[in-house]
Formats: structure tokens, C-alpha cells, sequence
RNA sequence: GGACCCGUAGCUCAACUGGAUAGAGCACUUGACUACGGAUCAAGAGGUUACAGGUUCGACUCCUGUCGGGUUCACCA
């Protein structure tokens, strides 16, 4: 069934080739929402056809209006101001568009595409803990996942563990030299805590040994690589690579107890993964990889023993793929870990959340796979977002300038429990669902945050400022919700009347209808540009429309109990529209708050 | 230096992909029902869309150049 839209835009087809006798695509007819100073609720750009009907405008949108008064029933007049031509629907349209919206168990289910989609999100290193970079990368991750579902695609969500390198050894050893033993168990710290104080403490000790060596007249860059720890610490990245069972065994604890970590995080912000890959076990597929380019030519490989691709026809540079020493490089585990996936799921898109610092990668590894003709090649897709920065510049782990995700869980859940027990409004709430309350609100808050925001652009995250509860934000959406749930809730008690109602509506009224038609073609958008904010901006639109309903409608004091109950349906749908809105941005809506 | 991204109100962001007088939130000023939830609503003020050209009936949007910010161009990941 064509949308209001495309039906409008299938009869202003009609009227040009009636009126002019010319032809032109129904796609390229523009419709746009009619601007809230003028009359009516679609409008018609109408300056294409000025020159197709030679003459004004202004005639010309008069004779589309006549003619789509006369020929397309919803419409019930129109007026013409410059080249718009906007329209008005009759209100027995609107009552249909509404039952339609509410009716119909499709609306807010895309049909199935058969299309196949990998999308990789998180992607943390495991030798410290997760910090807000990554909230908004698993923020957009799930987020985009549930809206390329709601868009009708098959979703796979997985997650890549970079657990394996010289940063690893590097927490090791520190953990083997002055760790003393502790656990997450003895020290009652977190699993991925616990290795981000090792990290730390390495950096630490290596930048005093590097100090002592510069005093003896050392060059700096020299004394980095020369300083005993390094040395250490790149010994046990080779004993690691040959397999030495006592740096395995430690190896697989200390990831263990950072995956415990993990999970905690995961939990807490509300995303998972359907699979796990780990660059520990793809890194000699990719291996492999290399060597069939090898054979098949497209790979050179140097006098030192070392392999290369030459990417310079695509804009780059030549790119190395293994070392002189035959190891593997992260462009080559990157080839194996693409291949097993493909293997897994031969998906026709592969989606990699990651930050814009690694676009040139992406390109270079998908050129590199074009190379070796794989089929997977042309479905790979960077979702490429701007860091977090801090008022004082980039995080840095090492430095211990990062905002810690679990820091940041807890202060958000702080502040929207002190915010909701100063309005008092919850006080019969027991501890468990009022604490489950608090996390809604601070994980709406801050998930919000980061997602009304275009990607690709870089945040500024002001630790001082904290993250507001007012205005555009998260809580706002879920308060209108709550409020919505409330008079709904009334309603119900009053033995849920019901009426027929014929009208008029009001403007407003019909600008919501619109607005909550309009769903399925935001998810639509949102999906084909990679870009949840446009649901988060969308919901937000909503709410506020709504508010402003709320404001001057009485409800359940309508003038008689057909305005009232055709109220309360457009409530209650306005409600479902935004509880499924925001579950598309990972975010729940109470019921009361 | 090459490549890519960004530059819109004091601040944070939009702008239906080329359409009307560029819209919201925050902050600021003023106001709101003994009606359904004031985490709300209404009003005011706030703009040479970084700059200069060009294309077009029409440009925040497209093209060219300039300036400013970011990222990247490792035998790190």
C-alpha cells in the first residue's frame, strides 16, 4: 500500500500530465510538511513545472490544487503561496491515517529485506577497562543494529576482542613483577580495572627507567626500546607467539578476568553480542590470506622476506602485511577475522563501528580484499564516528585522562535518583523498581546524549557540566511517556468511556497524526544514512508536539466522550510510538517517574 | 605536504538531501490552569550559516578557492 506521500505524489503525476501533457517521475515530485505559519499539513513544490507549463507559479499550483481537489479524495482544499502549493486533508482522513497507524500490525515492522547484516561494535582491547568512547560506540552499535532490524534487515550483532600484543604483555608483566599476586577476588576490584591498574603501572616504570637512561646520556626514542621493561615485555610477546605454556596460562587468566569485566559493563548499559571474535585466533587465517595472495600474484613479497600489497591505484599507499619476521600485522588479522565471519554468516553488508581515526584501515582493508576477489569485499562498511574529547583534549588511557564507563554509569544513575526523589513523585516505588527507575533515567539521559548527535561528528564531553535532565534530552522523552501512561492509567479507571467522534481536529492534532505517520519513514533514513540521531531528533519532536497537545487539550474533559476517547487513542499511540523509538536507541520508557 | 571529516544564535545541536521569513534545547528575561503529572507549556531576545567567488527561478546544502579545527598517511593495534 503506497504511503500518503507517495499516493500525493502518484496524483500530482497525474495533474501534470493532465494539465500539461508532460511527463514526469512521481519519485522527483517534492512533498514536504507544510511550514506551521501557513494553512494545511502537506505542501507541494510546484517551481519544477513552471517551465513544463509556462506560466506563473502561482496559476500553476492553482490548477495542481483543483485538479487534486477533484481527483484525490483526502484532499479537502488548498492554497497556493509562491510555488508551494499546500494542501489540506479532510478530518475523516485523519480519524482513517490514526486507525491505520494503530491498526495495523505492520506499521512499525519493515517487511524483510533477505538481506544479511554483521554489524561489529565495541571492539575494546582487554588490557584496560572501557571508558566513554566506548559507551558511544556501543551506544550507536546497538542502536544502529536495532533500527537496520526495524528497517527489515537480519542483524548480527558481534563483538571483536583485540586480546593479543605488545599492550597485553605489557599489563602482564607488570601484573607477574609487582602485582603480588592479587586477583579480582583478593582486591575486590574489577576484573578489567584490575589490568588497567597493571597498564598503567607498566608506563610508569617504564618512563623512570627511560629517565634513568637519558640521565646516563641516552637519546630518548633510543632509551624507550632499550629500557629493560621493554625488552621484557616484547620477550614475552615472542614466547607468547611460540606458545610458552606459563605466559598462556597467564595470558588466559588475566583475559579472563577482564572479560568478567566486560560483561558487567555490557550489562549495565544494556547491549550484547551475539558472537564474539578474537584477533588471537583469526590472526593466522589472515596469515594464510597473505599467502594466497601470494600465489595468486597480487601480493609482493620483498628481498627481507616481508609482504606487501600495493593499494597506490586506489589512492593509497603500499601497505605492509607481514613482518620481515613472518608475523602477522592488524591489516592482516583484520583479513582473517573478515573471512571467518563471512564463513559464519555470509552476510551481504559487514558494518564495523569504529572510530573515524582508523577510516584509513577500513579502505585499506577493503581494497586489500578486493584484491584477493572476495566476495564480501563490496558489503564492507565503516560507520565511522568522532572521538569524545574532553575540555582538556583526547583521552588518553595511559595518562589516566579517560572518563571510566562504570565511573560514569554510576554518577549518571546518581543524579537521576537525587532528581527524581526531589520531585517526590515516585515515593511508593519499592527499593528494587526504584532503583531500576534510576538506571532507566540516567541510562536515557546519557545514551540520549550521545546519540542525538550526527556520528560522524566529535563530542565534547565536559565532565564538570553534567549531562542534563531538561530540554533535549533523554528524560524529557521518557517524562512525556510517563505522563501519557498516567492519564491512560485514569482513563482505565474510569471504566475506559468510549465515543464516536467526527470532528473538527485541530491543527495540532493533525500535525501529530503526521508526525506519527511519519515513523517508519524515519527508521527508513535512519538506516540508509547509518545515523540514529535522526530517530533521536525525530522522538524528540514528537514529545515535544505532544507537550504541547497536552497543554491546551483537555483529554478526559473533553467537550464529550468521542473527543475524549479519540484523544486517548491518539495518546496512547503517541506513547507506543515513542517507546518503540527510543527502544531503537537502546533506551526504556517508565511508566511513571 | 596528500587524503578524509567538521565549521550554523553565547553554548550544544537541527534543517525532510536544492525550496517559503534558517529551526530546537541550554543559559538569560517575563508569564501559565484550585482540569488529565510544572522533568511541562507560552512569550521575548539572540544569525552576514567561517570567508570570497560560481551554478540555479531558488544555496546552510552543489562546484572552485581561502582561512580555522580534527583525524590519518608505522615492520603499533
Amino acid at each position: 500500500m503506497p504511503t500518503l506521500f507517495e499516493a500525493l505524489q502518484e496524483k500530482t503525476r497525474e495533474a501534470v500530465q493532465h494539465l500539461y501533457q508532460h511527463e514526469v517521475a512521481a519519485a522527483s515530485i517534492q512533498v514536504q510538511l507544510t511550514r506551521k505559519e501557513f494553512e494545511g499539513e502537506l505542501t507541494v513544490v510546484v517551481f519544477p513545472f513552471v517551465k513544463i507549463a509556462r506560466n506563473k507559479p502561482e496559476a500553476v499550483g492553482e490548477a495542481i490544487g483543483q485538479y487534486l481537489v477533484a481527483h484525490f479524495e483526502p484532499v479537502d482544499r488548498f492554497n497556493v503561496i509562491k510555488g508551494f502549493l499546500n494542501l489540506s486533508f479532510k478530518d475523516a482522513y485523519w480519524a482513517r491515517l490514526l486507525h491505520h497507524i494503530a491498526g495495523d500490525a505492520d506499521f512499525t515492522v519493515a517487511p524483510s529485506t533477505g538481506q544479511t547484516i554483521v554489524l561489529e561494535y565495541c571492539g575494546p582491547n582487554t588490557n584496560k577497562p572501557l571508558h566513554l568512547g566506548h559507551i558511544r560506540n556501543m551506544v550507536i552499535g546497538f542502536s544502529m543494529a536495532e533500527i537496520l532490524a526495524a528497517a527489515g534487515h537480519d542483524v548480527h550483532k558481534v563483538n571483536i576482542y583485540n586480546d593479543r600484543g605488545i599492550a597485553i604483555c605489557k599489563s602482564m608483566l607488570a601484573w607477574q613483577l609487582y602485582g603480588e599476586g592479587e586477583t579480582p577476588e583478593s582486591s575486590g576490584i574489577k576484573g578489567d580495572h584490575l589490568i588497567g591498574k597493571y597498564y598503567v603501572r607498566f608506563a610508569q616504570e617504564h618512563a623512570r627507567q627511560v629517565e634513568e637512561l637519558v640521565a646516563k646520556g641516552m637519546d630518548k626514542e633510543k632509551a624507550k626500546l632499550e629500557a629493560p621493561l621493554q625488552q621484557q615485555a616484547q620477550e614475552m610477546l615472542r614466547q607468547w607467539e611460540q606458545g610458552e605454556p606459563a605466559v598462556m596460562e597467564l595470558w588466559r587468566t588475566m583475559n579472563g578476568w577482564v572479560y568478567a569485566g566486560f560483561e558487567e559493563t555490557y550489562a549495565k548499559l544494556g547491549v550484547d553480542f551475539e558472537k564474539a571474535y578474537y584477533e588471537s585466533e583469526t590472526y593466522t587465517d589472515g596469515r594464510d590470506m597473505v599467502y594466497e595472495g601470494l600465489e595468486k600474484g597480487v601480493f609482493q613479497k620483498r628481498d627481507d622476506g616481508s609482504v606487501w600489497v600495493d593499494l597506490t591505484d586506489n589512492d593509497m599507499d603500499e601497505k605492509i602485511l607481514l613482518r620481515s619476521d613472518g608475523t602477522s600485522v592488524y591489516l592482516t588479522q583484520d583479513l582473517g577475522t573478515a573471512q571467518a565471519r563471512y564463513n559464519d554468516y555470509q552476510m551481504d553488508r559487514s558494518i564495523y563501528v569504529v572510530a573515524n581515526e582508523q577510516e584509513y584501515h577500513f579502505k585499506a582493508l577493503q581494497a586489500t580484499l578486493e584484491k584477493l576477489g572476495k566476495p564480501f569485499a563490496d558489503g564492507i562498511y565503516h560507520l565511522s564516528y568522532g572521538m569524545v574529547d574532553l575540555p582538556t583534549g583526547k583521552m588518553k588511557s595511559r595518562e589516566g585522562t579517560t572518563v571510566d564507563a562504570d565511573d560514569l554509569y554510576e554518577e549518571m544513575v546518581e543524579t537521576a535518583a537525587a532528581t527524581t526523589q526531589e520531585l517526590g513523585k515516585t515515593a511508593e516505588l519499592d527499593a528494587d523498581a526504584a532503583h531500576a527507575l534510576y538506571r532507566m533515567i540516567g541510562m536515557g539521559a546519557l545514551k540520549y546524549f550521545l546519540l542525538r548527535v550526527n556520528p560522524k561528528k566529535r563530542i565534547l564531553f565536559d565532565p564538570q557540566e553534567s549531562i542534563d535532565f531538561q530540554g533535549d534530552t533523554g528524560p524529557f522523552i521518557q517524562y512525556t511517556h510517563a505522563r501519557i501512561r498516567s492519564v491512560h492509567r485514569k482513563w482505565k479507571a474510569a471504566g475506559q468511556p468510549t465515543g464516536d467522534f467526527s470532528g473538527p481536529l485541530t491543527a495540532m492534532e493533525r500535525q501529530l497524526i503526521l508526525h506519527l505517520y511519519r515513523y517508519p519513514q524515519v527508521v527508513q533514513e535512519a538506516a540508509a544514512d547509518y545515523d540514529p540521531s535522526h530517530v533521536a531528533n525525530y522522538t524528540f519532536a514528537l514529545a515535544k508536539l505532544y507537550n504541547r497537545f497536552y497543554a491546551d487539550h483537555p483529554i478526559l474533559q473533553g467537550d464529550n466522550e468521542g473527543q475524549q476517547y479519540f484523544r486517548v487513542r491518539l495518546s496512547a499511540l503517541t506513547a507506543d510510538i515513542i517507546s518503540k523509538s527510543m527502544k531503537l536507541l537502546g533506551i526504556a520508557v517508565p511508566e511513571q517517574m
